[in-house]
DNA sequence: ATTTGAATACGAAACAATTCGTATAAAGAT
DNA sequence: ATCTTTATACGAATTGTTTCGTATTCAAAT
């Protein structure tokens, strides 16, 4: 068994997750630089951010050098399912089906998205 | 322009809101005693909640007697095309296909649903 | 009329999430 | 060697959410 929380993270700490799980490996300020393309923040903001994240375990950080550096231990695929399934229950009286329809209506995916969940559809229909 | 205000519930105000949108009409108590089906809470735990959801205007409510009778603002579509967006960009990196493939690889769906959802994406392709 | 029960209002404690200021230490530039 | 810049650590203020106790009011039952 292993100690593996599915920690739920907050949304802030949801947008370092994104940051990370696409770098990989990221000092503070990487992060930070990311982080306020798309709004304000200090810098000891971010920093004090991740810090909490490392006593949660959401990250990992190798502190052999004066600046640290951080990678994801939440795994991407564990904390979207999570995610994905408390949404469902929490709105969509645990439909999954109702929740993709509200998804694929309104946030307009592309025809290429479209063809791909269809395939992915066909496969599941086969076991 | 409306004061539509697409508040964002919280957790806990989803669940109540889950509630009147079902049912309609309801009163604290009819409220708090599906709630407490599933998890503990105290009645005027309940009450204070749809009180301050009633300030915010998620819920309207009728206060001619003594008790009073709370429905809905807060439309379900709007409601949840609002979470739904968050999340996909909150944990998908704003792919709606990704989600999609996510929330039905594990949520189990039934045969009936996925043919729903086929269906569905027909008629998108349509236009 | 009085008592009892069920309702609302309100305040505040308990908890969690977010934000940032200040202290301090290390590295690099002069 | 000293100064400047860039890190981290830490504490604490702020804000938001959840929870519940107590006071009060109203209506129904006795």
């Amino acid at each position: 068994m292993s100690t593996e929380l599915t920690a739920k993270p907050t949304e802030s700490e949801l947008e370092i997750l994104q940051i990370l799980w696409e770098k990989g490996n990221c000092t503070v300020r990487d992060v930070h630089e990311i982080l306020t393309r798309n709004k304000e923040a200090g810098y000891t903001t971010t920093l004090k951010l991740m810090q909490i994240m490392h006593e949660k375990g959401l990250v990992e950080r190798d502190t052999s050098s004066k600046t640290h550096i951080y990678s994801a231990l939440a795994s991407q695929q564990k904390t979207q399912q999570h995610l994905v399934s408390r949404l469902i229950d929490n709105a969509f009286n645990g439909s999954a089906a109702r929740m993709v329809m509200q998804a694929l209506g309104n946030h307009k995916s592309s025809k290429d998205e479209i063809e791909a969940i269809k395939k992915y559809l066909d496969q599941l229909d086969q076991n």
